[in-house]
DNA sequence: CTACTTTTTACGGAAATCCGTAATGGTTTA
DNA sequence: TAAACCATTACGGATTTCCGTAAAAAGTAG
């Protein structure tokens, strides 16, 4: 098993559910992060003094409060960590089930597994340490679909992107300017006012503002 | 220091949390609830039996499963407890922060405390349950000015109304008619269109989406 | 290279929004 | 009662979105 583990959650309550799981595991040296930037220097730290973690668990979401930081979410952090150690294993704990957010980070990011916080979280999150620690991926079961690469395809970032720029208030016309400084191709009024069309006709959205309301109610912006 | 009471919140790491809690605290009888309907039926047998809770601490949202409840969220149950019992104490424990739904639950239904999870929500928890317990009532420092009444009026349910008719997909001609069908005034699409120009100004949103999308972050909606 | 498909872009008209101005009607105040 | 005030409604024009059609550009297969 594991014997070096940091677990990154901001709230007290959930960690000491957390630490008293991996310490029945046998899991001896369990440190925690409150920040996603301590997670971050944790573990940097551990690799210069060749005392590396072996496995982080992190959560997606922190409050924010005064201390500006680097990493603002999980996610930033997973990323980065498994950009820089791969060898160190990732366990995504989290509220937040979102088909598209996991596919990234199991996808993308290569995390090694994704537990959804719910009634079994703590169970699921036991299975999930033993399968990383066998080299497997671990997702929980409202996910799983996650990975069959059937469903609700054919959405990619850049429709995301221009719902969210919707979102932020500008005009399709501004859409199109502000893609055009950016040299993203397409950017036409034209090609942004086809793809918000075909939005909305896959999410049976009556127009933009339904739409926007939709997808951000889907946790996809 | 009460001696009985009953946790409802169904992640199963945050109840250890909170267990551990309360039992620091020299409260001997804790029970749990992971579900809405549970801690009903339980507060109700404790009532029958003469052997009261004198404290709910519940959550407010619960994961959805398999059980179709009569309380789908812990706003229900609170609501349901202190109209039918109102010698029990209520705390709301939640991650929750908006203002528009504390002053409901104090203002309205009368909850005796509202804390926020966060880093500090143990202890936060802790000072609450003393509060309550000396009858009074305790928000956490990030709701605090839910109560303060000077900000952010003049925002009234008609206005919440039509944004979130808004975000249905309504434009703004079938919001006027249905207004008519239903003999609420105002209800031209001039008056209509005047009040979201108003809540533009208010909310600082460059069109209809961009409110929407605002209105629904701060969760109004 | 050619034929075919798909994507991007362009254009035009109808509908909806945005925004200022002004008339109407009801209530308050002097 | 008259004046002042405020909310509601009406109206007109500029801008934006909506939606269909179609041309240009890019990608694919034979």
């Amino acid at each position: 098993m594991f014997t070096k583990v940091l677990v990154s959650e901001d709230m007290d309550d959930i960690h000491k559910g957390v630490y008293t799981l991996l310490t029945d595991l046998g899991i001896s040296e369990i440190q925690q992060a409150q920040y996603c930037d301590d997670a971050y220097l944790k573990i940097k730290k551990g690799e210069l003094d060749a005392a590396p973690y072996e496995l982080l668990i992190t959560d997606l979401s922190f409050k924010q409060d005064h201390r500006t930081q680097k990493f603002e979410s999980g996610e930033d952090l997973a990323k980065a960590i498994k950009k820089e150690y791969p060898h160190i294993k990732v366990i995504v704990y989290s509220v937040e089930d979102r088909l598209q957010r996991v596919r990234t980070l199991i996808n993308d990011y290569h995390v090694d597994a994704y537990v959804c916080k719910s009634r079994r979280g703590l169970t699921e999150l036991t299975n999930a340490v033993h399968a990383v620690f066998n080299n497997e991926t671990y997702l929980s079961p409202e996910v799983i679909a996650a990975l069959s690469p059937k469903n609700e395809l054919e959405i990619d970032n850049f429709d995301i992107e221009l719902v969210r720029q919707l979102s932020k208030g500008l005009s399709q016309d501004e859409i199109s300017k502000y893609l055009k400084t950016q040299h993203i191709s397409p950017n036409s009024l034209s090609s942004i006012e086809k793809r918000l069309n075909k939005l909305r006709v896959q999410f049976k959205a009556n127009n933009a503002i339904h739409l926007v309301a939709i997808v951000k109610d889907l946790g996809l912006i």
